[in-house]
RNA sequence: GCCGGGGUGGCGUAAUUGGUAGCCGCGCCUGCCUUAGGAGCAGGUUCCCUCGGGAGUGGAGGUUCGAGUCCUCUCCCCGGCACCA
């Protein structure tokens, strides 16, 4: 017999109805009985229809809405649409309707499809940002940060999309192709308007440190705005010949302490000193065909291909501030124009992309810093001397053979084995001293060094018994010898401390124990550049010091400036497209800009406008813009023709929120006090580094200009995951596997859907979820269950046992709820479920106040059913006290093992506990005999017995 | 490559933050009910086992009376950044 199963459709629309009705959830933002407490989402685009994503982020921010409200919260939870932007272009284009209608038609049908969902949201907030009652004050906004120079009139290169043609932002790149659309962008030089977001780049950064957001949440966007701290430093250059000064070059580095190792410099291939010294080099020809090969190149092309290219500046040298050497000067496009200073000291021995260039132009590479491994088995002492000793490690190939020799130690050195190796006496040279070494270790002679390793290293140990810490200064050899058999045999007194062995090369490596030795075998193969830490050398007066240590006087000692640079380059915001609030500004004859005055404003989006996509503006066609600019501001005045990045419209809407209606500004300054920052702001992983930049960049800038009254916008952040199809893979229409969700609540219903996406997993956290339909039926079996104790209820009184199961489950769910964390909330409801099914006969109360915790979960169902006063959703969240019981169970171990658990009187003493304990069978077992060294008594929880011996 | 987050049953996940590993659900198994079941109900379900137990949270060590949780090394997956000096 099946079940009795609940009318969804019914139950929805009379719930809807009643809310509705009740006006349960208009927010009045002056209400001072209570707390404040602002819930946020990103607000959607309104692309036409509402996919189970929007399901997902709407209907599980709802959840906490409730339980809030619940709590006796004042919240706001507002709704609006971002609604500018392509689509609604594209689909103008391609349709031939109007941008508007489209976005208007769209914006009605999920306004129906919302409600449906049983949100409750409030809609009396909307904003809409292509309304111009909103756009009004995005324009005034973008006119109060060009007054404070904070918007810039520049010509830049940009990101050019061919198929949208518009410029696009960095962020709206990726792969070098456009986010959008996916084609390969171009680079145009066009004049632009800037954000200037890197004025702000330091406090971006500082600001994120106390935020409440999950790690990987600041960590992203700390990479994006990518500071690193390095010094400006200043070379001379010269004409080589006459050594006649000509210009300087300044040049970023964050490793001034290997200044010393600079032995070229190199120029971003649009560095204006290119042009300037053009006419000083000699191969001046051949610098203008790299450059202009180079400006050809799109950004990815020139990523893409890793293979150093570059030309030198022939004739010109740079003088190394440090050393006074004269280095070459290199144009390479491996140096970016736009980060740092353009300029570059190359260090080959210290850096990879040098060391790369180095080897492919043949330029000499000078180590200055040695990397210092320390012997972990013997590692230096606090307190001694440290004594610096120059010592050779000679890796011996018997060329014959092509073995290697090492040695394998005897003697309190057991289980040692080597290179051959040691010290340089006074006056010997390192390649004396490795001879010498062969020698006298392994006993041959006739042996050949054949290569000096290019790198030093060195490694510190103690030496305990002169009571010092050595750093061994290490020069490595590679020897060879042609015949073994004419060999004298090793000195017995060696012989007795280490054996000759012979390897394969391959076993080298793996055969070599202490640290230092194996790196030195290392550095032999590798063809790197080192940058690791550690002492200077060849450094002038800086020789012998700790490179990190010493690196700001280096900086100091040549007139260098200790300088941040950030990565994050200004924002683009100019779009070459129509549907986009217009920028609001005008050109007075002489082409300079000027903000259009607020009495003007809005500046209306003309309508007399084709917007076929020609790459000029399409504003541009429009005969209404020039002649409103004509009759406003006089002849030769001209319209700006681009319009705002839609990134501009939804950095400050959550502001709007606050007063959406104001026609006199752009929001309400006593209630922003009330409501600001945003509590929780809830979204996806996507508007991590651009739009959750942008808004506090806005805020920054806004809040400088006393506009806000916070320097945050938001406080928490959460990101949620994402929902994947039913195949696993992510959703779109090209693979078929997007999930409609009206298909699904028209069978399962609204609150079984919401139910089946909050149970899935946590929901702050950046899982990704495949849709299952059995997941769903799960929940319309619960809430079935739920529906059928209905006629179950009787007038009786709740007895403690239930009473304190509903007080258990409040606290979870709500403990759960806040968190974000619905999944294991509706594990607390399934649980309160089964205990109210289980109980003999179903007080009433007990079931009314169930309803109370499911109905931000379930907030048509709950509604159907709660017989209270009003709404459930205008209840509030049942108090239950959890009473702590007179009986407490203790778990019993021996040795860490579990062996039983055993109930005891919340009073009894441990005495009694471990007395009741030895009784037990499982324990007597364990314990064989055994006698007890130790008892671990965690009242309440554990009781650990620890056997001694028998 | 660098940075961040993770690896727990067949699957999604849980674990009071150092104290009973596997809650809740899916799936699966058994039984009941049913003309029937892609319905409902009840029970079972980490693995191995000689039914006494034994093993177990990617792997190897360590700290601890006790480790999914802390430390060291290592492998793998996901996300971000990536010629950023």
């Amino acid at each position: 017999m099946a079940k009795e199963r609940f009318n969804h459709a019914q139950i929805e629309a009379a719930a809807q109805k009643k809310w509705e009705e009740l006006d349960l959830y208009t927010t009045d933002l002056e209400d001072s009985s209570k707390d404040p407490y602002y819930l946020l989402f990103e607000f959607p685009y309104p692309s036409g229809d509402l996919h189970i994503g929007h399901w997902y982020a709407f209907a599980l921010t709802d959840i906490y809405a409730r339980y809030l409200r619940m709590q006796g919260k004042n919240v706001l939870f507002p709704i609006g649409f971002d609604a500018f932007g392509l689509p609604a272009e594209n689909a103008a284009i391609k349709n031939k309707v109007d941008p508007k209608e489209w976005t208007l038609a769209n914006m009605e049908r999920m306004r129906g499809q919302i409600r449906t969902m049983g949100t409750s949201v409030d809609w009396s907030k909307e904003v809409v940002t292509c309304d111009p009652s909103y756009y009004k004050w995005t324009q005034w906004l973008f006119a109060k940060l060009f007054e404070q120079g904070l918007a810039e009139h520049r010509e830049a290169p940009v990101k050019w999309c061919p198929k949208d043609q518009t410029v696009l932002a960095n962020e709206q790149v990726s792969d070098g192709k456009c986010e959008r659309c996916g084609t390969e962008v171009v680079e145009r030089t066009l004049t632009q308007w800037f954000l200037t977001i890197t004025k702000y780049a330091d406090r971006l950064l500082r600001d994120l440190e106390p935020l409440p957001w999950r790690e990987d949440i600041k960590e992203a966007q700390r990479a994006w705005i990518g500071e690193s701290e390095g010094a400006k430093l200043t070379f001379a250059l010269e004409r080589e010949t006459t050594a006649e000064s000509l210009a300087s070059a300044t040049v970023f580095t964050t490793r001034p302490d290997t200044i010393f190792g600079a032995t070229y410099l190199v120029l971003a291939p649009e560095h204006p000193l290119v042009e300037e010294l053009l006419a000083s080099a000699h191969n001046a020809e051949e610098i203008r065909a790299y450059r202009d090969t180079t400006a050809r190149k799109t950004e990815r092309e020139r990523s893409e291909n890793k293979e150093k290219t570059g030309v030198a500046l022939g004739g010109v040298i740079a003088v190394n501030p440090a050393s006074g050497e004269r280095i070459p000067v290199y144009i390479a496009d491996y140096v970016l124009a736009s980060y740092g200073t353009g300029a570059v000291m190359a260090v080959p021995a210290h850096d990879e992309r040098d060391f790369a260039f180095a080897k492919k132009f043949n330029l000499p590479i000078k180590q200055v810093v040695v990397p210092c491994a320390v012997d972990p088995k013997n590692p230096p002492q606090e307190g001694f001397v440290e004594v610096k000793r120059d010592t050779v490690i000679v890796h011996l190939r018997d060329v014959s053979t092509g073995k290697f020799a090492l040695l394998d130690w005897h003697g309190t050195l057991e289980g040692i084995t080597t290179a051959i190796m040691g010290g340089v006496e006074e006056g010997q040279t390192p390649e004396e001293a490795a001879l010498a070494e062969i020698k006298e270790e392994a006993g041959l002679t006739g042996v050949r060094i054949v290569e000096r390793l290019p790198w030093i290293t060195a490694a510190k140990y103690c030496a305990s018994h002169k009571q010092e810490n050595r750093c061994a200064h290490t020069y490595g050899f590679i020897a060879e010898v042609d015949d073994l058999s004419s060999q004298t045999a090793v000195d017995a007194s060696e012989s007795d401390k280490h054996t000759l062995v012979w390897v394969d090369e391959s076993e080298v490596a793996k055969r070599l124990t202490p640290i230092h030795q194996k790196q030195v075998w290392q550095l032999l193969h590798a063809e790197e550049a080192l940058t690791d830490d550690g002492y200077l050398i060849a450094s002038g007066s800086f020789t012998g010091r700790d490179n990190r240590e010493a690196m700001w006087e280096m900086v100091d000692s040549i007139g260098g400036e200790r300088v941040k640079n950030y990565r994050i380059r200004d924002w683009l915001v100019s779009r070459q497209r129509y549907w986009g609030c217009p920028i609001p500004v005008v050109y007075d004859p002489e082409g300079n800009p000027h903000a259009i005055a607020s009495e003007h404003l809005p500046w209306l989006l003309p309508e007399d406008v084709d917007f076929s996509p020609t790459g000029v503006s399409p504003l541009a066609t429009s005969k209404e813009l020039k002649e409103r600019v004509t009759r406003i501001y006089g002849e030769g005045w001209t319209p700006e023709y681009d319009t705002l990045d839609t990134f501009v419209d939804s950095s400050w809407y959550f502001l709007r929120y606050l007063d959406p209606k104001d026609e006199h500004d752009f929001s309400d300054q006593t209630l922003m006090k009330k409501w600001l920052p945003v509590d929780r702001y809830s979204g996806g992983s996507e508007h991590t580094t651009m739009h959750l930049l942008y808004a506090r960049f806005f805020q920054k800038a806004l809040y400088d200009l006393a506009l806000v009254p916070t320097a945050e916008p938001f406080n928490e952040r959460f990101n949620r995951g994402l929902i994947l199809g039913p195949d696993g893979a992510k959703m779109s229409k090209s693979k078929g596997n997007v999930i409609n969700p009206d298909e699904f609540v028209a069978k399962y219903g609204a609150d079984a859907v919401r139910m089946y996406l909050a149970f899935i997993g946590p929901y702050n956290e950046p899982g990704s979820y495949p849709w299952n339909l059995d997941g769903v039926d799960a929940m319309r079996r619960f809430l079935d269950r739920v529906y059928a104790l209905k006629d179950a209820q009787v007038d009786s009184e709740v007895s403690p046992a239930l009473s304190q199961a509903l007080a258990r489950a409040a606290k979870k769910i709500g403990g759960e709820s806040e968190r974000f964390k619905f999944n294991t909330a509706i594990s607390g409801l399934m649980i309160a479920l089964k205990e109210l099914e289980a109980a003999e006969t179903l007080p009433r109360e007990a079931f009314q106040e169930f309803l109370r915790l499911l109905a931000p979960f379930a907030p048509h169902l709950a509604e159907h059913l709660y017989e209270g006063e009003g709404s459930v959703h205008a209840a509030s969240w049942p108090v239950g006290v959890v009473e702590e019981t007179d009986e407490i169970t203790v778990i019993v171990q021996v040795n860490g093992k579990k062996r039983g658990e055993i109930t005891v009187q919340k009073t009894a003493s441990e005495e009694e506990v471990v007395a009741l304990a030895r009784e037990y069978e499982a324990v007597i077992k364990a314990v064989d005999g055994a006698s007890i060294a130790k008892i671990i008594y965690v009242p309440g929880r554990i009781l650990n017995l620890v056997t001694g011996g028998p």
